[in-house]
DNA sequence: CTTTAATACGAACGTTCGTGCTATATCAGC
DNA sequence: GCTGATATAGCACGAACGTTCGTATTAAAG
């Protein structure tokens, strides 16, 4: 599954795709590895991303990717921007659209979790989320990318929690909920069916996640809150053969 | 904190420690080994576990350390181990001991995150859990150290789920409660925990899902199940400074 | 005392990593 | 067409890794 350098198409957002002249085109080639670099550190994590391995993975000379970057930590700060950037892009943007409070607390969970669990048809079944990777494996590195990444998980838990406080001056959710709190146990949810999903390709986690943040915001949502969440879905209520 | 075998002139690692004999002293120090090897694991990682640094921290040689092991993959396959059986002393088995039921799952979880967290003064402020940092390290890739820990992670969530259904003939919690759904959430607060107590040094983390997992549980305790849990303590109740 | 086997050491090998130097294409502007 | 910047390639280095091999020490067995 090589990536082609010129095949012109690349969806994403490029500042100047087609943009001619000699001085563009090594700014196209540094987005097209960005690319290419989110993907493979989302599946195998910053450190396996190696500049040998994206190299031959886009059919390029070690030195003549290396030269895009000074050094493996500008690479894997780029990497880190760039993944930020199609996370706000894939998940923050869209939950924006909807309705302030509830709808959009909510909204902001459902698309994380479809975006981590490989949303549409991307590549086959990779998925896997790239800051929950990253921050596992940098978590006991200090340095700058291990700075960045916990400002960008931090940002993440800030915009939790201000959903959550935003559901609260609408009246749509009690007064007595603790937004950290709140936050912590979304997020926690989110980690967890990463984790089940990478470690086990179990996809049902999500349902399970999906399940816990709906019961929370239920259980904590107004009388006029409630009707702004999803319908409840008829409980399969089957005891699992699982021993 | 070097784990010095014996101070003997060159480095000479003789100790004649409880048992005796020649053929007890390999049998020692691969104990050592595996101990310092956890250690180290649980904080950095199985990959940064190098059997060098290893080495250097035991003061031995590296052939001389590796002999204990016929490769690296035995070697992280005996460190699992020596986690597992940590684990089960230092968790497992203090749980055993509270009374079946709710008495027994809240002290799983109790511990659990006592035992992340670092539980007594240890080593200073280490603490991480070595299961987690191993699952998100080995989850893409293939092999018989990424199996093991899948086995014992499902391990350990049988028995959180075992737990919960206990609890439920015990009469002390509602039987609409899907145990497997509890176990991934309760599962999902740990490792919450665990990434805030990493990336942030948070150890406000564990009260947080301290505070989730006893909600739970008294939201679905019946009448009788009630009163086996610790008191509900005062909520400090004040706006967190955060913005 | 001699032999044996366990234990550990030191040196080296082959590989892979990040990185630096140098050369060569390729286009922009004069 | 020449000049100069830019993009990429080729090659080599040093470090660290896992691993192998030959050897020295030494408790236990004969």
């Amino acid at each position: 599954m090589d990536v082609i350098l010129e095949t012109g198409g690349k969806g994403r957002a490029v500042k100047a795709g087609t943009a001619k002249g000699r001085k563009a085109k090594g700014g196209r080639t540094r987005q097209t590895i960005l690319e290419v670099a989110v993907d493979i550190a989302s599946a195998e994590g910053l450190e396996g991303l190696t500049i040998g391995r994206l190299a031959t993975q886009l059919s390029m000379s070690k030195s003549g990717l290396f030269a895009h970057f000074g050094s493996k930590e500008d690479l894997q700060l780029a990497t880190i921007e760039e993944a930020r950037s199609v996370f706000i892009e894939d998940v923050i943007r869209p939950a924006l659209q909807a309705e302030r409070g509830l709808p959009r607390l909510w909204k902001l969970c459902d698309t994380w979790l479809s975006h981590v669990q490989g949303e549409g048809v991307s590549d086959g079944c990779s998925g896997g989320c790239f800051f929950a990777a990253a921050a596992s494996e940098f978590d006991s590195r200090p340095g700058a990318v291990r700075d960045r990444i916990a400002e960008i998980m931090k940002e993440w838990l800030s915009i939790l929690r201000r959903a959550v406080v935003e559901s609260q001056e609408a009246g749509q959710m009690n007064e007595d909920v603790d937004p950290t709190q709140l936050a912590f146990e979304f997020n926690a949810f989110e980690l967890g069916a990463n984790w089940a999903l990478q470690l086990y390709g179990d996809k049902q986690a999500f349902a399970r996640a999906r399940e816990a943040v709906l019961e929370r915001l239920r259980r904590h949502s107004t009388r006029g809150g409630a009707a702004l969440l999803p319908p409840i879905k008829a409980k399969p209520r089957r005891a699992r053969a699982k021993k």
